[in-house]
RNA sequence: GCGCCCGUAGCUCAGUGGAUAGAGCGUUGGCCUGCGGAGCCAAAGGUCGUGGGUUCAAGUCCCUCCGGGCGCGCCA
């Protein structure tokens, strides 16, 4: 909130001082309004003069001095200006504009943050997407939080978001679980049949073929093989996708479109695609194989698009999935895949390159690994070895909340370690709880406050009253409150979801230490308003950094 | 070999080119006669992998090397 403001009374500062000949006159360059680190340097520190010494010329701490003269904001703004070291600019916010804030926040309540940066524009994000073949293991869960709270960081900034689950619901994945369930079926009605390579060995495998044959009885034996694994796939996958999509909704996300790749090659969309790229001559035909030509667009060689089998390989039904994503209005997608689809990155951009589409439109979010170790031992974690921990399971024991949290505290390009043993019990350790019990306390005394002053609104009636908030850890709080819009700038804007975990602690910290040092609720009525005014503004600024990460507020822990 | 990513405290990780590099866990020692001690205060712990470069300023940008992860399928 502050920052915003300072940043472009700072602009205008300075276009002034260049207009009036104080400073060389020139661009203005991209100058940081930011928190100093050592905080006796005020509340925000500008490298502008820094940055104009070297743009336009001239002494760096003479150009900061000629910039605070054309500043010159009013001292119930800002209460100390100086320039410092080689030529900042520290501002320190007086206590009147600090109180504003705290009324600020009171007033808009939820809607503080709100940007409209997006202006509407349309984004759909993609994220999961994990193949249908099985339940969701505990990698899916960091990629589902990563692009859920992404989501909602791109909601806030003003972007209109959709939420999408591609389904690859064709080729050999699916086919190898249709076998796989075919083969437990025969097993069970009693045709030995050897379990197929590249088969799933799950327990839910033989499941799915339970449920078959307790369903049908031997009615599949007496089909062709064709028409058998055909049916299986189908249910199998039905029955793998609601799975999934239990799983998803419990851990806090709703996608708005489940996408299906045999739907869209049922379309002809691909076909249009191979049809498309032929006519603008990417296509070649040799070894009986039909190729395209991602090599004219940074592949390091040409990739197969029809297999001589004349299937499709991924590449076509992905390239024409997001020709779809396109032409349903989208002006921006976001993919968010892990590490090890690093490779696809550049074939999926070529293929779009090839039919026009400019590269800014699809950007992929690469996240790493979820290590899975246990007791020190490393687990190799995939469904087709069936040595995997279950989503679900790591939900069950260690709650939704602790999960997300947990998920969202690193940054997406540094990979996780993840001890089994020690996530399937539940721990106090998780940061989560630090930032929970905040609130929780928050809620308590807004409960005791509403039994004492017989109701009425924290906010209400505290014009005057707010000017007894005095104290430096009100003041801190205050400063940590006021960098909510930032910090969801930056973390949308940079896809950073962990900012979010970074302030929330921080956000929580001013408070346990404010709550430490200045009692609430006390006998002087204005200073009790005043204060219980700053808590209520805590409350929703943690409550809008929890939701943003999809986490709750408890009242009582 | 080529491409992308990572290397910061004992461990797990933050760190927007900016001033004296920060947290959690762990370790050590303090703090409950008023709003919740799942908290607060303090101590100990660092050649920011290495060597160069750019810059007024480098953990941050560029290059070299070392170590680690992932990819380089007619799997998706």
């Amino acid at each position: 909130m502050f920052r915003e403001v300072l940043r472009r009374e700072i602009g205008d500062a300075i276009t002034r001082a260049m207009e009036s000949g104080a400073i060389p006159s020139g661009d203005v360059p991209p100058f940081d309004v930011e928190v100093p680190r050592d905080r006796r340097h005020g509340d925000y520190a500008t490298n502008a003069a820094l940055l104009l010494a070297k743009h336009v010329g001239g002494k760096p701490r003479e150009i900061a001095q000629r910039l605070i003269e054309a500043y010159a904001p009013p001292p119930d703004r800002i209460e100390r200006l100086e320039v410092a070291g080689p030529g900042f600019v520290n501002l320190t916010v007086a206590w009147p504009w600090k109180r504003d804030l705290v009324a600020t926040i009171c007033r808009l309540g939820d809607g503080y943050g709100l940007q409209t940066i997006g202006a509407g524009r349309r984004v759909n994000v993609e994220f999961v997407s994990a193949n249908p073949t099985g339940p969701l293991h505990v990698g899916a869960g960091r990629n589902a939080v990563i692009g859920d709270v992404l989501a909602n960081l791109l909601g806030a900034l003003g972007f209109s978001i959709s939420r999408e689950y591609y389904m690859n619901d064709a080729g050999q994945k699916v086919h190898n679980l249709a076998r796989s369930v075919e083969a437990h079926y025969l097993n069970m009605l009693g045709q030995p049949t050897p379990f197929p390579e590249g088969g799933y060995p799950g327990e839910y495998v033989k499941d799915l073929a339970g449920r078959i044959a307790t369903d049908d009885g031997d009615r599949w034996l007496r089909v062709c093989e064709d028409e058998r694994l055909d049916h299986f796939r189908d249910v199998s996958v039905t029955a793998v996708v609601a799975d999934i999509r239990e799983v998803l909704e419990r851990f806090g996300v709703r996608f708005d479109t489940w996408f299906s790749e045999r739907g869209l090659i049922r379309s002809g969309a691909v076909d249009r695609v191979l049809a498309e790229l032929r006519a603008r001559d990417y296509i070649y035909e040799a070894d009986g194989k039909t190729w395209f030509r991602s090599s004219c667009f940074g592949d390091d060689k040409d990739r197969v698009i029809v297999k001589p089998t004349g299937e499709w390989t991924y590449f076509g039904s992905d390239t024409a999935y997001h020709l779809d994503k396109l032409a349903r209005g989208f002006d921006l997608m976001i993919n968010v895949w892990a590490i090890d689809h690093i490779g696809d990155v550049a074939r999926v951009k070529g293929g779009l390159a090839a039919l026009g589409v400019p590269p800014e439109a699809l950007e992929i979010l690469i996240y790493q690994h979820v290590r899975l170790k246990n007791a020190g031992e490393s687990l190799r974690m995939s469904k087709s070895s069936g040595e995997f921990v279950a989503l679900r399971d790591l939900m069950d024991a260690v709650g939704v909340d602790a999960a997300r949290y947990f998920f969202a505290m690193t940054s997406p390009a540094v990979p996780m370690d993840f001890d089994v043993a020690l996530a399937l019990q539940p721990s106090q350790d998780n940061p989560v709880y630090y930032v929970q019990y905040a609130h929780a306390r928050i809620a308590g005394i807004l409960r005791e406050a509403t039994g004492k002053a017989g109701g009425g609104g924290a906010c209400s009636s505290l014009d005057r009253s707010l000017d007894r908030l005095t104290d430096e850890r009100e003041a801190a709080l205050i400063h940590a409150l006021g960098e909510l819009p930032e910090v969801i700038r930056l973390a949308g804007l940079r896809r950073e979801p962990h900012r979010l975990c970074v302030y929330a602690r921080e956000v929580a910290e001013a408070f346990h230490l404010f709550y430490a040092h200045c009692r609430v609720l006390t006998d002087d009525p204005d200073l009790t308003a005043a204060r219980l005014a700053l808590v209520e503004a805590a409350r929703i600024v943690l409550r809008r950094t929890l939701g943003l990460l999809g986490v709750s507020t408890p009242e009582s822990m």
